[in-house]
RNA sequence: GCGGCUCUGGCCCAAUUGGAAGAGGCGUCUGGCUUAGGACCAGAAGGUUCAGGGUUCGAGUCCCUGGAGCCGCACCA
């Protein structure tokens, strides 16, 4: 807290009469009474569904929450102004690990933090006054909301959307749980930042890669931003491509590679096998496996920061195996090393250090041959060579690629491939299946019951939801294995399929899962009969707009994308897309960093709205710049905020005209602005330029202000119009004082209902415009002119004025240019 | 390494999408009101639009090169 703030708490200052502090507590009863922002979903006017990315209960609401809540409730109640019938549910994202991490802590439930924390954030919404509808109120840790998470985790397994498979997972050993690849954000666990490393794990997948293409292709309905639309799109990481078949000695199956360029398939010299692949383990020769048992012994050890290292010199063992390469009949080596991954296409590459810079590297280390099949430009002294160029060193007895430009090349020895059966076209993804499981305690447990005569056995719907055992304190502490296992009168069932002994599945899902469907449970957060009801999804999916953060570019925003087209696929949505409208609002930041509490440059949410109130920091959120932008709180200045705020709810004390006065007698000039302003900020709501309208209504306050000091005066109908039109303009970012405003102007609360004003369309014309007169792009006169003048008229007017004709000095012109009627340059000759 | 975004008065940011560089706010300064004020009212100063080149009658805006900052991805064959 900067010492300005304290002083602005402590010296009581003279405000006029505007008190934030009783308007808070004056108004915040009447609109719980009013309750206007519930949902009406009665067909009287068109639906329009507003999302913002809901809370996770950690503490209190803080800075980013007091930011992406002040923008998002910008447009909610635009959109209740402009009579929308809006939906603007909350809720909790309740399910996850700080509430485990503190139960063990203080040796309690994790269900006693985790409400208290609810009930402590959804009383600070309240005071933060945002247009929520509270009836709708969700939190994914409750048993009727899981529930469902278990009812659809069913459905997709049915479907064979949700599997088991061995796989080396990632790791993190700080928090004893299993990862998501989309969790583990360079090499580290995208939670807590510990170091990630693998291990070997049957564990549950959602089959996410199924959808890739369609999650591509799909970005065509998305109006979000294209930062994150590029992120997904190179997450999902769609490459064409081409396998190719390599026979081994001594072995019935070949080898089957993916590669992007099969173009240089004559320079392929050896090949590569994932160390950690079954492949690699099938290959080695007993001669080279005490080696290769070393190197993958070595390989498991080092962790993903280390294997990501793209500096790091390249390592491998050989394996003994020989290949042959197809075209060009040679016996080449097979190795195995840890640049191939084993989960990316088939954990086998051909490798070809002529053009390829990894296999370059690797050839040189180990003394490899290398050979050329792309002639380099002119001039080039690199070592692998990625560009374009004919292909050379490239035919044998029945194929010549000699020549050709790659996507030729590539053409020519695909069609030979696919001719001889040795190859084909194809399609790989660098997307991997949703792991799903973890191995910790406050999340929905997966409705599996494991039989060892019937195997993997879903728990009937009807015995749903299958609720977390008892547990608490010490017994949450992470061992490796998830905390249920220990619970054994839980554990221990009857199969559901032949009432012999068998195990729950111990593990939870990951919390991702629930918040892959929350924004359908509010569209009928009562309904018994499945997760929500397929008719009100109808009427309000997809929801128009979602506000949140860009952090979940590749997490959220993907799996609930997934999910979606899921259940589209299930007949229970017509949507295939959650969210048509995305806007990621920046971060909050202080002194040019990231809040944090080692750098101890934290802000408090609750001491600025005591220091400033709840209107002024919301104002200060929303005029600090283009939503999108990280916004520096050193930058600002709540204490202007409530400046501007106190002049504008000063006007409407000044009011002298009565409620329900003809404004059509009042100021002209006055009134165009206040038209043209309402015109402005509904263009600039659409768009998200939230600063700028603030800018717009600040114009229009002063302009407000001068005539009624020094023009037509406060009893003039204009003046009540304007400060109307201030009034309702201002409900959408300080709520507080437009109300406050409203009743001043003798109207009924809410004005928040009040209704957006109406352009006249006659009062945004002007009568004449100022037109520049240029000569060679230099300005040299101006004239006023009336908006619709032609062309001609406006040409002629222009050369006759004085100035041009003594700037010109007898010079002829060679051309004018007119765009009427704002601007004539002339060129001279 | 690859890709994306940003760069405009001291500061945060506008600029009708190629047409007068400046809307709004903060800060500074001057005057008024005032016992006084950090409150209120009126007004003022402040610029090579990151640098260089190009396209154009005209560039903050489009293109190229470079710089600075932020972000994403990073052995994906």
């Amino acid at each position: 807290m900067s010492e300005q703030v304290e002083h602005e708490a402590d010296a009581p200052i003279d405000r006029g009469g505007y008190d934030f502090h009783a308007m808070q507590a004056k108004w915040r009863p009447v609109w719980e009474k009013l309750d206007p922002f519930k949902a009406r979903d009665d067909g009287s006017a068109e639906r329009r569904y507003a999302l913002t990315m809901f809370s996770y209960p950690s503490g209190d609401l803080h800075m980013g929450h007091g930011e992406v809540f002040a923008l998002h409730d910008v447009l909610a109640r635009f959109w209740f102004q402009q009579g929308y019938d809006v939906m603007n549910p909350i809720g909790w994202d309740s399910f996850g690990l700080p509430a485990e991490n503190a139960a063990i802590k203080r040796n309690e439930h994790p269900a006693t933090y985790t409400y208290a924390n609810i009930e402590t954030q959804a009383e600070s919404i309240r005071r933060y006054a945002l247009s929520f509808d509270w009836s709708r109120r969700l939190h994914t840790s409750d048993p009727e909301y899981y529930r469902w998470t278990q009812w659809l985790f069913l459905r997709f397994f049915e479907r064979g959307l949700a599997y088991r498979k061995a796989s080396y997972v990632n790791w993190c050993p700080n928090d004893q749980t299993v990862l998501a690849n989309e969790q583990v954000v360079q090499g580290r666990c995208e939670r807590c930042g510990h170091e990630v490393t693998k291990r070997e794990l049957t564990q549950w997948y959602f089959k996410t890669t199924d959808y890739a293409q369609r999650l591509l292709d799909d970005m065509d309905l998305l109006q979000w931003p294209e930062e994150i639309l590029l992120q997904q799109r190179n997450w999902i990481g769609r490459s064409e491509g081409a396998f190719t078949d390599f026979r081994v000695e001594g072995r019935e199956e070949p080898i089957k590679v993916f590669t992007t360029r099969p173009d240089t398939l004559f320079g392929a010299t050896f090949m590569v096998v994932a160390p950690d692949s079954k492949l690699a383990e099938e290959l080695v020769t007993p001669e080279q496996r005490g080696a290769f048992d070393e190197y993958l012994t070595a390989v498991k050890a080092s962790t993903e920061i280390e294997r990501l290292s793209t500096d790091r010199e390249k390592t491998g063992v050989f394996l003994g195996a020989y290949a042959t390469n197809p075209v060009t009949g040679e016996r080449i080596p097979v190795w195995a090393a840890d640049y191939v991954l084993s989960d990316y296409g088939t954990g086998a590459i051909m490798a070809v250090p002529g053009q390829d810079s990894r296999d370059w590297e690797f050839a040189e280390k180990f003394g490899l041959p290398i050979v050329r099949t792309v002639q380099p430009e002119e001039g080039f002294d690199g070592k692998a060579y990625t560009g374009d160029g004919p292909a050379i060193n490239s035919a044998n007895a029945e194929v010549d690629l000699n020549g050709l430009p790659i996507p030729e090349a590539k053409a020519r020895i695909v069609d030979w491939l696919q001719d001889k059966g040795l190859g084909e076209r194809t399609i790989n993804y660098r997307l991997r299946d949703w792991l799903l499981s973890r191995q910790r305690y406050w999340g929905a447990p997966i409705p599996i019951i494991h039989c060892p005569s019937c195997g993997e056995v879903p728990v009937p719907d009807d015995q749903l939801p299958v609720e977390l055992p008892d547990q608490r304190g010490a017994a949450l502490a992470p061992r490796g294995i998830s905390p249920l296992a220990s619970a054994r009168d839980w554990v221990d069932v009857a199969c559901p399929k032949c009432d012999g002994p068998a195990e729950r599945d111990t593990d939870t899902m990951d919390t991702f899962v629930d918040s892959s469907w929350y924004f359908l449970r509010y569209v009928s957060p009562e309904y018994t009969e499945g997760p929500f009801d397929p008719e009100a999804a109808r009427r309000w999916m997809p929801a128009y707009q979602y506000v949140g953060g860009k952090e979940h570019a590749v997490l959220h925003l993907l799996y609930a994308r997934f999910f979606t087209k899921v259940l589209h696929d299930m007949g229970m949505l017509d949507a295939v897309e959650p969210f048509t409208r995305l806007l990621n609002q920046g971060q909050v930041i202080n002194e040019g960093k990231a809040m944090s509490k080692s750098l101890g440059n934290g802000v408090n949410l609750g001491d600025q709205l005591d220091s400033f109130g709840v209107d002024a920091i919301r104002l200060t959120m929303v005029f600090a710049g283009p939503p999108d932008d990280d916004i520096d709180w050193a930058d600002l200045s709540p204490g202007g905020s409530l400046k501007f705020l106190q002049r504008a709810w000063r006007l409407s004390g000044a009011v002298e005209a009565p409620a329900g006065v003809d404004f059509s007698t009042g100021d002209l000039a006055l009134r165009k602005i206040t038209h043209r302003t309402v015109a402005d900020a509904t263009e600039l709501l659409e768009s998200y330029r939230f600063n700028v309208m603030v800018a717009r209504v600040m114009e229009l306050v002063n302009a407000t202000r001068k005539a009624i000091d020094s023009g037509p005066g406060a009893a003039d109908p204009a003046v009540r119009e304007a400060v109307e039109t201030v009034a309702i303009l201002l409900s959408l970012v300080a709520p507080y004082t437009a109300e406050d405003m409203w009743e001043n102007l003798g109207h009924e609360p809410t004005v928040a209902k009040a209704g957006w004003p109406k352009v006249d369309p006659a009062l945004l014309v002007q009568d004449s415009v100022t037109c520049v007169v240029q000569i060679a792009g230099k300005v040299k006169d101006r004239l006023e002119v009336s908006p619709d003048i032609t062309d001609a008229e406006l040409e002629q007017l222009a050369l006759a004025s004085d100035a041009v004709q003594k700037a010109l000095d007898g010079r002829g012109t060679r051309k004018v240019i007119v765009r009427a009627p704002k601007l004539v340059n002339i060129v001279p000759a």
